[in-house]
DNA sequence: GACCCTTTGTAACATGGGTTACTGCACAGC
DNA sequence: GCTGTGCAGTAACCCATGTTACAAAGGGTC
């Protein structure tokens, strides 16, 4: 138990080195390591929904997190995703408030992050630069992030948004194929299966994509 | 000229402590009114535009401001108000990237405010407590602002939009009469003037509110 | 093979909202 | 008064997107 206690702890160390190490201290990362839970979660898994009370933070090891809002009849809308190096602002935001989600978290591939309890948010805000800067940056990032969503949703045509759903979508799942049926991409950008399979289908007679049952090839987009 | 300088810094103090008094402890109000420049500007006027470098973080005393986001076709999107006791996030976030604006920030009504220079930021947020709370929740509620703005443009048709429109509006403005045009209100909403006025009949035709020259009268909302 | 279920393709239609164009009206300046 | 200018009302039209409905194709199970 004592052993392999030691061993987990070491693990997350040597993720938290790699993943934080150009952000943290060591003394940083120690007390990382020491309250912190290392969990590893599947593809599909469902971390966090609207309403839910907040129980720690995430910090990302490796894999990707869908970020989602739902309106009051059960649209979803994707905002953004969180990768390796990342947090959830939304959490950050709510452990000071105190107050529920206001978003849906999924993982999008198989993913492992060190949970931390929201208490340790105030105290290392207070002791570590460090812990601030990546704080704030976060919340720079997020903020940015939810801009340009909210540009794509108010600027642009469905046809551009899905292309870069598409592209985003083969950056994080480091491929050239999309493992979705047209109805989960519907689902993601607010629109329904009929007219995505429209929009798919011009894009396959434009040659910059190939339509297979499942999947979608990226071939030049 | 000593006594003026004397006077203005007690004006402000006085004012950053009915408006931040319940924040901020003696210390910081101190700090703030040394450092910090005292600042009036008429309804209109331009703090900030896209593309500009941030000087200073602004402390809304009185009045009210718009915060507004545009592409790049020029076409304009509200974002949010802020008033009395509030901060951009925008600001803060940007501090600490050294990065260029992403909005542009326009008086709603006359305003005062006091500008800190961003330096201070970082000071700040290691040494007071009440400090980094009014960061954050400054953040909290920006990002809120933020999802429930991008909720409306993904979720709500426009007619929604325009009734949520004018009830903020005459809440912001303290009366129950917008003096605009529907061409400014269309570029607001990024929609056209005809639609707008379309939807304005409608609602007077409903009896929701008395259209006149420049102004719009709500009525029952 | 026969059956079933899910996914995709497609046609026909409805609608919200953007565009163009023209008219009438209010008010300012003369 | 007359005139110009900006604002508002309205009609006709177009297009992107959403909706409904149904057919066809793929793949698993028996």
């Amino acid at each position: 138990m004592e052993q392999s206690h030691e061993k987990k702890s070491k693990t997350m160390i040597q993720e938290l080195k790699e993943g934080y190490g150009h952000f943290f201290e060591d003394d940083l990362i120690n007390e990382i390591a020491q309250v912190g839970t290392y969990k590893e979660v599947p593809e599909g898994y469902k971390l966090m929904d609207i309403g839910e009370y907040i129980k720690g933070m995430p910090l990302l090891i490796s894999g990707a997190i869908k970020v989602l809002r739902e309106d009051n009849d059960g649209d979803e809308l994707l905002l953004y995703y969180l990768e390796k190096g990342e947090t959830c602002s939304m959490t950050l935001t709510c452990c000071l408030g105190d107050s529920k989600s206001e978003i849906r978290a999924i993982a999008e591939t198989d993913t492992k992050l060190i949970m931390v309890p929201i208490q340790k948010m105030e105290e290392w805000t207070a002791k570590y630069k460090s812990w601030r800067n990546f704080v704030f940056d976060s919340y720079h990032s997020r903020l940015n992030e939810l801009l340009s969503t909210l540009d794509s949703i108010a600027f642009d045509k469905l046809d551009m948004r899905l292309v870069n759903y598409l592209k985003e979508k083969s950056r994080i799942n480091k491929g050239n194929t999309i493992n979705n049926t047209h109805q989960e991409i519907a689902y993601e950008l607010h629109s329904s299966r009929v007219v995505i399979s429209r929009l798919l289908k011009k894009l396959e007679q434009m040659g910059k994509i190939a339509l297979h049952r499942n999947s979608i090839e990226l071939l030049d987009l």
